[in-house]
DNA sequence: CGACGGGACGC
DNA sequence: CGACGGGACGC
């Protein structure tokens, strides 16, 4: 218990020293940028609007900074609220460790550490586990994973709701130092029950913050959805049960209870995608032929990695059709889609 | 060749 | 409380 967490403090410099002598370290890396692991810095919890130029800036006041890095959504390109400082000497890095970590920036508290060595088994490694018990601490779930691997952090979500303060959901996130250590924990823990209680655990890798963004939205959409055509609204809701488009451009499909239909939309299948698909490129290729409410990539419930096929939900069927003719045998990396209405399962 | 979802994702 | 893996022979 508290013996092993003063031990874990005890090793740091072990770790970091382990990881300048690691494989995947000279594997990719020249003789002299071997300095790295001893100046430079990985920043968690920056304010949103902080930019690079204010971290190199608030860095630069410990000692001169060889390069600042604020990390930014690809696409959109906002701060994700993490950036990489590297420091010219190593005893500046020290510093800025003992006296900026911990630095509470516009109500956040930001965390500064050495940053492990540029690798890709280091991605992928964060996992959701669910189903605990309640009386189970963060510390209690870190015991339970650390004999897996080296956990970088953790947390133990805990129940916002009026009276219920401090209760544990009976979900955490666990994100280890490899991702073949998440593996092994994936392997050995899911489906577990701990002792003391009935129900076992679920343990699979953490969704990544994007499919969140995109399985809040279809949330919302559906949501708003149902207020408006459905549920508990009775009053004038009948005459807005249809389509926009009407009945008479369904053409030759109206009336006949296809899988492909419903009275949310046309649901399309689509087949082929790679395995690290994700919902957005689905916007992007549908979106241009019209109204979409509803995308979903199917992944295998413990990797998260895309098992080659996924659903659009349109909301009109001259739109959908389009799509699909367009679409279909689109080549998209190195596979031919196959996009069709989607059929009942158990037929093929 | 392969083939049709569906609880919970950050206090 | 909170997004831990960028970008890297270039005009």
């Amino acid at each position: 218990m508290a013996v092993r967490r003063g031990h874990n403090k005890y090793l740091k410099a072990d770790l970091q020293e382990a990881y300048e002598m690691s494989n995947g370290y000279e594997d990719h890396m020249g003789g002299d940028e071997g300095k790295d692991a001893k100046t430079n810095l990985i920043v968690n919890y920056l304010p949103q609007s902080m930019t690079q130029d204010e971290l190199r800036s608030l860095f630069n006041s410990i000692g001169e900074v060889d390069s600042a890095k604020l990390v930014r959504d690809k696409v959109a390109g906002h701060s994700l609220g993490y950036g990489f400082v590297n420091y010219l000497n190593p005893s500046d890095a020290e510093r800025a460790i003992s006296t900026l970590n911990g630095l509470r920036l516009q109500s956040k508290t930001i965390k500064v550490s050495f940053a492990r060595p540029s690798s890709d088994t280091i991605k992928d490694a964060n996992l959701y586990i669910s189903g605990l018990p309640k009386s189970m601490s963060q510390k209690d779930v870190e015991d339970m994973f650390s004999r897996y691997g080296r956990i970088i952090n953790s947390r133990v979500l805990i129940d916002q709701s009026t009276g219920m303060t401090g209760v544990s959901r009976g979900v955490a996130f666990i994100r280890f130092d490899k991702r073949a250590e998440a593996e092994e924990a994936v392997k050995n823990l899911n489906g577990q029950t701990p002792p003391g209680v009935t129900e076992p655990i679920t343990v699979k890798f953490a969704a990544n913050p994007n499919q969140v963004k995109n399985t809040q939205l279809i949330s919302q959409l559906y949501h708003n959805q149902s207020r408006r055509f459905g549920g508990p609204l009775h009053h004038q809701a009948q005459r807005f049960r249809f389509s926009p488009m009407g009945v008479d451009h369904m053409g030759n499909m109206g009336g006949v209870n296809m899988p492909g239909n419903s009275s949310s939309g046309w649901c399309i299948f689509i087949y082929n995608l790679g395995q690290d698909a994700d919902e957005s490129i689905l916007w992007q290729m549908f979106g241009p032929f019209g109204a979409v409410t509803n995308v979903k990539v199917i992944r295998d419930f413990n990797t998260n990695k895309c098992k080659g096929f996924g659903f659009v939900t349109m909301t009109n069927y001259e739109e959908a059709a389009m799509a699909i003719t367009s679409l279909n045998g689109y080549r998209l990396g190195d596979k031919m889609l196959q996009v069709s209405f989607k059929t009942s399962k158990g037929h093929k």
